[in-house]
DNA sequence: GTCTATAGCCAGATAGAC
DNA sequence: GTCTATCTGGCTATAGAC
């Protein structure tokens, strides 16, 4: 049942950005969506398959967001970039971003198996990747920057534990934080002044 | 026994870089010492005590950078900041950077109670907090920053996953990296150019 | 303070009826 | 596909002898 598997990668995505892989239990997942742990495993496999499950629908998420900004025209791809990395960091602001740890063993090992994932995340960096090297073209990022390098620190905001320290700070509005850690992000990239 | 008990602080730091605090067993901590899980447990109230004096023991390591960096004279905020953000790339590269869940709240509660903890942390971050506020009279830091955001900033350059990935790409040297990481974040705080 | 042995708990996964 | 009940294993922590 596709509704069903729907609710239940939303409870597994917000147990993700709450508690991280490790301290999300599938008996609380189950609590979540309000049916059996026995029914879970009917949809999924194990508890690393719901978490694949769950990056998958963020890349997806993800590509959404590059296709809508491929639309655009009169755009510099800077200014691409910029918009997906407000997206990412809103979305973490939001709670609503699942954090997986680079750590865990057999994590890694069904998410380097899971061919939608790998497949996609190689779609997102390869388009990621065309971005960087036509704003390094252009400037806007610095050239001798390996593109891997803005690439990876790109990807870096979306497990940023800066917006998060400065949200229970309670001093500042998300907004505001959004766009001191995306233009942290981008002057970082953009290399020294000249 | 002060020897034996930083034998044990110097396996819980190594696997604590290694697999994080929840991946971290104290089975594991016994092994890599050598001694029974019991004689850890005379030593150490509990899992979350261990991860604390890890954490302690860490801070002391900032401190001493810190030291070392005000006795330098003619050098400018920023260069200390430098240094200091340095340090931290090149022990995180290294596989010495303890990493804590920011989500366990056991772990949280024991480390908020942990009063040698808190006091180091307060110290370490007013220290850097005055460099921030130096460099941004410079105009090495943006002004328009709260130094809040600059020191967390400069904090969350301890758990960056961009130099791991670098490093396990396998293409750059471990150098090379860390000055690529270095310059990112300063570049990033020095805020928009002119 | 060190050990062996074990208590107690909890989480991932499964059995089997409906 | 859903449920209840249970298995299995691993983990933190402790008991108790030496």
């Amino acid at each position: 049942m596709r509704v069903r598997e729907d609710a239940i990668l939303s409870a597994v995505n917000r147990l993700l950005a709450d508690k991280g892989f490790d301290l999300m239990t599938v008996d609380q997942v189950a609590a979540d969506v309000g049916i059996a742990k026995a029914s879970l495993y009917k949809h999924f496999a194990s508890k690393e398959a719901l978490a694949a499950a769950a990056m998958v629908r963020l890349l997806q998420c993800a590509m959404g967001v590059i296709q809508e900004q491929s639309t655009r025209s009169g755009v510099r791809p800077i200014q691409r970039l910029e918009a997906l990395v407000r997206w990412a960091v809103t979305v973490q602001l939001a709670g609503e971003m699942p954090s997986l740890p680079s750590q865990n063993s057999s994590l890694r090992a069904e998410l380097l198996a899971h061919k939608g994932y790998i497949d996609l995340l190689i779609q997102v960096s390869e388009r990621l990747g065309e971005w960087i090297v036509q704003a390094q073209a252009e400037g806007d990022i610095d050239p001798a920057l390996p593109s891997e390098v803005a690439l990876y620190s790109v990807y870096a905001r979306a497990c940023d534990p800066v917006p998060g320290f400065l949200k229970a700070s309670g001093q500042h509005e998300a907004e505001q934080i959004v766009e001191w850690v995306v233009s942290i992000c981008l002057n970082g990239l953009r290399g020294p002044q000249r």
